[in-house]
RNA sequence: GCGAAGGUGGCGGAAUUGGUAGACGCACUGGAUUUAGGUUCCAGCGCCGCAAGGCGUAAGGGUUCGAGUCCCUUCUUUCGCACCA
């Protein structure tokens, strides 16, 4: 479909990960990332145009996704990274070695300011551009610090940490309105990767560009001003840089232009020159996908010496990868495997080899999701049952998923929609991000390099009476060692593993715990003492429903005009908590769910022994309970549905009705009010529960505690909140 | 530096969105059962105070009869991006 091509990019390259990664040869295709990756090289490889809908991208990211959190949005925005300026060029007559122009004699830089272009007071360069290499040839100087800029430190720290400096090269171009000489400097700051490796130096209104102007000097020239302030070159402030309220000065023909008037007419005349125009400058760069890896998917190509890359015929796919590969370090293994590499051409039968770069598990995450709507179709990627479910409702996933994936799999529906496979823009509709679990972690730095990691097994921790962690010691030596919280993982050694969970407990306590302990969002700090605690509220749950068994089977329908107070305070509060469990699931916040359950069985749990009207009230509640508390711990439920006999009744749990709440069994006779005098809580009153506000206001004054705070001084006002609260002001 | 979300007991966290702050659970304390440990059950548990009562949702101010919730200022934590021209 033209969306995937074989070619290089120039990518950032670390050299480090490879080294980690001993066992393969690792092309990472994000290694275009900037930040810990340095080394730059071209790669070669099976290129995805995902730039070509970044556009679309960015436009559905902002308009179609409102279901989705707010912070994923915003990263995905900002790594599509939608820039829009104008591209022109310094001409100069800067000749290489060769005798030819750099660059056919034009320096192109990019700005999003083109409106200042009137302040240029220098050009710079980053340390890789031919213009700086050019004169790192004849001075030694700006050969020393392009090798000292090239070197640096490699974490986004140290960059971010990093001074800007810079080094005259000696070069100059020409401004291309003003037709003055301008200096060409080399900077530190400047980003071959971005744009052209090349920026114009406003030091007026842009701060970077300020504080490199003051540190060596510069001319810094105000082409921007705003009414009743006035500019200084003594301090940078904010408004300097400010787009709105500015309008051109010392610029010439266009002062008094606004800022987006300014950058026509700049652009205009640029463009009038031939020397520049407006573009737009994208972060987004294409998905490299080819990975030197064998256990991949392979991608389908044999590669001819007369016919080049042809694809594998259909009929030959898939193509299966061999299985006796083994990694020996050496590189990608399928190179040296003769079986799977040499084949015949589709073409011509000559001799040819085949594709050993593999694709990237992203390629296949992007659509995994669709495909289990079309099961057992053996003949097309999705059929008609996709269009029926897809696109997909509720998207669960961790946050580190917030950029690559998901956006992945963004491009990969708009391809397939593109095709004519699928028939919508976005594969997901609501996304919910959950959070990790935290455990602690000892560790201690046996000197140079990094973390030693220990089991809580090995080691004496001593804690204080809240049980928080005081210090930790190692078993074997009695060395101290830090203790931090943090993500599980198997290198920090303080996972825990869900197998030995289940002996111990079952499945279902584990699940309870994970859902009871935070919010689905929040990441979730384990703890044992939690995890026994859910397993004792299951365990209270089992023995309940057994220890009423009998009575339940025995009992009939409850008759509510019937109950004495007791037991329709009970059905009240059965009923009220089913009410914020259906409330609390709709907006996704299971652990007050699961709280919910445990205040159901507490009340249920007050029921008295013995009585039929009771049973008749625990049939009924015990119902409610197992039904909401089904999808948190599905086997304990199904069980006691079935050994209590609601399966013999209203056939399987799964296929049972969702519990409805029963609004005459929340109606209550008398309602309690909160007695506040000047917004003070002082006690409470029973009143009826159709008592008018007049009323109310009645009883409220007459009681004994309010009386007492008023100290017989007359009521200014009376402000009364039915079912809620009085609050008399004295 | 820019952006986003937070700050509530000893701890994890509630508070149906301006109306009883601390639900539910963990930990802890006392009691009962038990030969003992564990389990289970009962009671207590924000802080100060013998009590009456006072004070309490990061700090300060504001709006309101009433503020954890709304507004302003400050402090602070976590996460994301980070020389993007």
């Amino acid at each position: 479909a033209g969306i995937c091509e074989r070619r290089t990019q120039v990518v950032n390259w670390d050299p480090v990960d490879m080294t980690v990664l001993a066992n393969e040869q690792v092309i990472d295709g994000h290694g275009w990332r900037s930040g810990a990756l340095v080394e730059k090289r071209e790669i070669p490889g099976y290129y995805l145009k995902i730039t070509a809908y970044a556009e679309e991208l960015l436009d559905h990211t902002l308009t179609q996704l409102p279901g989705w959190p707010e912070r994923v949005r915003l990263m995905q925005e900002n790594w599509i990274g939608k820039s829009e300026g104008v591209r022109f060029a310094f001409p100069h007559e800067v000749k290489g070695a060769d005798g030819k122009l750099i660059g056919d004699g034009r320096m192109y830089v990019f700005t999003t300011r083109p409106d200042t272009i009137m302040g240029v007071t220098f050009c710079a360069v980053a340390p890789e551009h031919p213009l700086a290499e050019h004169a790192a040839a004849a001075d030694p100087r700006v050969a020393a610090f392009i090798d000292k800029a090239k070197q640096g430190g490699t974490t986004e720290a140290e960059l971010a940490l990093k001074e800007k400096e810079g080094v005259p090269t000696g070069l100059f171009v020409t401004h291309p309105l003003t037709g003055d000489k301008v200096e060409v400097w080399v900077g530190n700051y400047v980003l071959m990767s971005y744009g052209d490796g090349a920026v114009m130096g406003v030091p007026a209104h842009d701060e970077r560009d300020f504080i490199f102007a003051k540190k060596y000097n510069l001319p810094i020239r105000q082409v921007v001003g705003v009414e009743g302030k006035t500019y200084s070159t003594d301090a940078w402030q904010e408004w300097y840089a400010d787009k709105q309220t500015g309008k051109c000065v010392n610029s010439g023909k266009y002062d008094g232009l606004s800022y987006k008037a300014a950058i026509d007419a700049v652009a205009a005349d640029l463009a009038a020159k031939g020397l520049g125009e407006k573009k737009t400058t994208w972060r987004l760069r294409d998905w490299g996908v080819s990975r030197q890896r064998y256990w991949g998917t392979p991608i389908p190509i044999i590669h001819c010496p007369d016919h080049g890359a042809v694809p594998v015929p259909e009929k030959d796919l898939p193509v299966v990868l061999p299985e006796d590969c083994i990694p020996d370090g050496s590189g990608n293994p399928l190179n040296k495997n003769a079986a799977f590499l040499n084949v015949a051409c589709p073409t011509c039968g000559k001799p040819a080899k085949r594709e050993t770069d593999t694709m990237d598990t992203f390629v296949d995450s992007s659509w995994y999701f669709m495909r289990y709507c079309s099961p057992g179709s053996d003949d097309a990627m999705v059929d008609a049952r996709n269009d029926y479910w897809m696109p997909m409702d509720q998207y669960i996933g961790g946050i580190e998923h917030a950029i690559l994936h998901l956006l992945y799999a963004r491009f990969w529906t708009k391809v397939m929609r593109d095709l004519g496979l699928v028939r919508f823009d976005e594969p997901f509709v609501n996304l919910l991000c959950q959070g990790m679990v935290l455990n602690q972690a000892y560790s201690r730095k046996p000197g140079e390099g990094g973390k030693e990691y220990f089991w809580e097994e090995e080691l004496d921790v001593v804690r204080d009476e809240h049980r928080r962690i005081v210090s930790a010691k190692l078993k074997r030596d009695g060395s101290p060692v830090e203790h931090e919280l943090t993500t599980m993982s198997k290198s920090k050694s303080n996972g825990v593993d869900p197998q030995d969970l289940i002996e111990k407990y079952g499945a279902d306590t584990a699940r309870l715990y994970v859902m009871f302990t935070s919010p689905p969002e929040q990441s979730l700090e384990w703890s044992d003492a939690g995890v026994d605690g859910s397993a004792r509220f299951l365990r209270r749950f089992w023995t309940f429903g057994h220890a009423w068994a009998e009575a339940i089977a025995g009992a009939g329908k409850v008759e509510a005009a019937a109950l004495a107070e007791p037991l329709k305070a009970l059905r009240r509060e059965v009923y009220t908590v089913l009410r914020q469990i259906d409330f609390d699931i709709k907006r996704i916040q299971y652990n007050t769910v699961v709280s919910g359950a445990m205040k159901m069985l507490n009340a249920l749990e007050q029921a008295p022994r013995g009585d039929a009207k009771a049973a008749a009230v625990v049939r009924e509640g015990l119902s409610i309970l197992i039904r909401v508390m089904n999808p948190v711990v599905p086997h304990v439920t199904h069980a006691l549905w079935e050994e209590l006999g609601y399966a013999a009744q209203y056939g399987d749990l799964l296929d049972a009705p969702w519990p409805l709440v029963d609004e005459a069994a929340l109606k209550s006779d008398v309602v309690e009010l909160m007695l506040q005098i000047n917004g003070k809580l002082r006690g409470s009153i029973s009143v009826p529960a159709t008592a008018p506000k007049e009323e109310i206001e009645k009883l409220a004054l007459a009681a004994p505690v309010v009386q007492k705070f008023m100290e017989g001084k007359p009521a200014k006002k009376v402000v009364v909140v039915p079912g809620r609260l009085v609050n008399i002001v004295v």
